[in-house]
DNA sequence: AATGAATGAGTATTCATTCAT
DNA sequence: CATGAATGAATACTCATTCAT
């Protein structure tokens, strides 16, 4: 009993020799390769499979429509990305507020490094079918974490609204840390970015001006 | 013979008679109609034409090609904004930080209100030729006047370094507002999140807590 | 306003110019020569469009798709035989009823007449879908014209059943005639084969034997 | 390297073991139910490998090309079909005609009962090549037995020609029974129509009105 | 013998663009 | 200037068939 009609975005059929695997590792890089270098509109079956040196066939073969292939994709991605995340997730639940932002902050910068290139375009250029999903989704379990956090120490925070809290603070970081890998690579590798980023935040959220910054003359003062 | 690629981004043509304005405003409005309701993939240049009333040949009387036209549209919603913008732009250049913060911000949710539809398509599903000159452009532009803003209120400022500041603002605001339209339609209404973006604005630039919320000091008392 | 997306089966747009009509015209025909010459499998668009000298694009500029050319292609076929058969019209009401069974015999040897490879592959090669409309309706319609005439000489008829007779009557007709175009074309063009079965159905309506075949040492013994 | 068109339409070997002949019946039985199913267009060797549980591989192993498979498909029908007819074989040549004519008629009847969807889609929707051979091959194996009874009995026939009336007979009860199955099912279970086809048929061939129908000369009294 | 991975020509259809009228 | 007929490369996807394991 082989493959049976699957509807779309999940792979065809699970390889089951070693041959197979191999291909469809092939298929998908070419894929990632490919969406990095000409963007969503150089993404097309016939160029994946031409690049991955295999027949279209072949990739129809795993792959029932395109949007199975780029939605493997993604959860590739997403799964490396986790993955990332995870190594560092040892956190205490008590450590301070400042902290945890920091930790949080840095997480999501190990996020946007995992493959940055192809990061951008899964985010900016891919039409919503295959997308919505997994942004939303990914973000939504972010701001799970974010918000249980915060409400674990709810007594520091000064915000009036919880949830427009998480819901500034998801965003501020996402959005300054993503466009930064490609405009403020410099900062972002010196920490000078996510310092800042954590300081405006810790601020935010206490009330209260945390401790100087590294090179300050400022803050503290 | 099939199609050729032409490379001009620019209109074709001044339309220097008053059909011919009216043929282009009708062409791209059209456009805008098109990407608002089906997405960039609904828009093709025949449906445009069609759509408008025009032959297809009328289309490329004023338009070299899909991009150019594409690049008349974003031009002109840039422009709608600017005109927005500009509308409130008669502040004083003494007023305090946290009123000139305040007022960026409702120039920035003012920006995306003035057609958020076709904002939200241009933005996110636009690939990146017509795409990354206009937004990049607008944000440097942004970023400029942020910049000046700043400079001359250096002493007040506690950050280390003024470029990464107006970086960090500029891309704070810009993203919480932008998905904020789509996400938090009540807060960005009723005003409570801008307050609370002006807040942590202000308390990351200053270092000092500003004037607590409407609501009030919640929590930490 | 030019053409709007129509579903199926119905011509895109209807030629407003002498060339498009042309251009249909080289279509459709081509079109059939392709279904006569190699039967439905070999009924490709592209195919039809090399054959007819045009432009795949220019085919679907007139047909949103493959099953609206055959759609058209069955349409006109269709008409020529109505038009064919509608020539010898004109026929008594009151005329006996050897007679009338003798015309629509005729009536019916002209159908497929018209171009007999055609409705040959029309009617025995492509898929239900295209198909089942025009052979069914049309049958129904000349059924019903049999009823008709059936029922206004019901006194005359020892049938049990008038519409099990009008079936029987309608299907031996079209099948014996159908099948005579291939296997028996002398004894059509001959009119033997017409002679016999008109006898056959007069002498099954009216339980008679009807006036003694041409050669006959038959019949009227 | 692309797929080479194979030519022969026979199995490609004699399965001499048990477990050959059962991987051939269930290949030949998938096949029949996917035709059954979804017609000739969802009849594809990699459906009928998957359904019949073995491998594409295994299919090509008995079978040279998927017409060879369509020609094991149709033998069986046809061998289905004279086997049923043969049963009920054992009538005297002596018997009167009408007799004849009657188990003739049921004859086809059977034919058409044996599975009528699968023997719908065979000479319906299947393409020549498979095709024509079997139907024309059986009607005139047909025809050849209705001849020589015909000819034993040509004294009591008033037909001109015995030859067109075997056509006529042949072709007026294998199209009417045949249609009948989906378009009369009523009258073909009852009797009915066998019984009309009969009168019909008798009374043409032998030039004199049959015995009365069961339920009478009604009209004409 | 059996398996199933791999092949690639072929299919319907779209769309930016050109050019004769 | 406007029209719309015509173009054809490109796209997503299918399926009969082969062959290494």
């Amino acid at each position: 009993m082989a493959a049976r009609k699957q509807s779309s975005i999940n792979p065809r059929k699970q390889p089951e020799q070693d041959r197979s695997r191999a291909t469809v590792d092939v298929i998908v890089d070419a894929a990632a390769r490919i969406l990095v270098k000409g963007g969503y509109k150089a993404f097309t079956t016939n160029r994946v499979a031409e690049k991955a040196g295999v027949s279209i066939g072949s990739l129809y073969q795993y792959f029932p429509n395109k949007e199975a292939l780029l939605g493997e994709l993604v959860r590739r991605h997403v799964g490396d990305i986790e993955k990332s995340i995870d190594e560092m997730e040892g956190l205490a639940k008590s450590a301070p507020l400042g902290e945890l932002v920091r930790v949080g902050i840095e997480q999501n910068v190990r996020s946007h490094l995992v493959d940055p290139e192809l990061h951008r375009v899964l985010s900016e250029e891919v039409p919503p079918l295959g997308k919505m999903d997994w942004e939303a989704e990914f973000a939504k379990r972010v701001a799970g974490r974010v918000r249980s956090a915060f409400a674990a120490r709810r007594a520091e925070l000064v915000v009036p609204d919880l949830d427009l809290a998480v819901y500034v603070v998801s965003r501020t970081v996402e959005a300054v840390i993503h466009n930064a890998v490609v405009e403020r690579p410099q900062d972002l590798k010196s920490g000078l970015l996510a310092e800042e980023v954590t300081r405006m935040i810790v601020g935010y959220l206490t009330g209260k001006p945390p401790a100087a910054t590294r090179k300050g003359r400022a803050a503290a003062g």
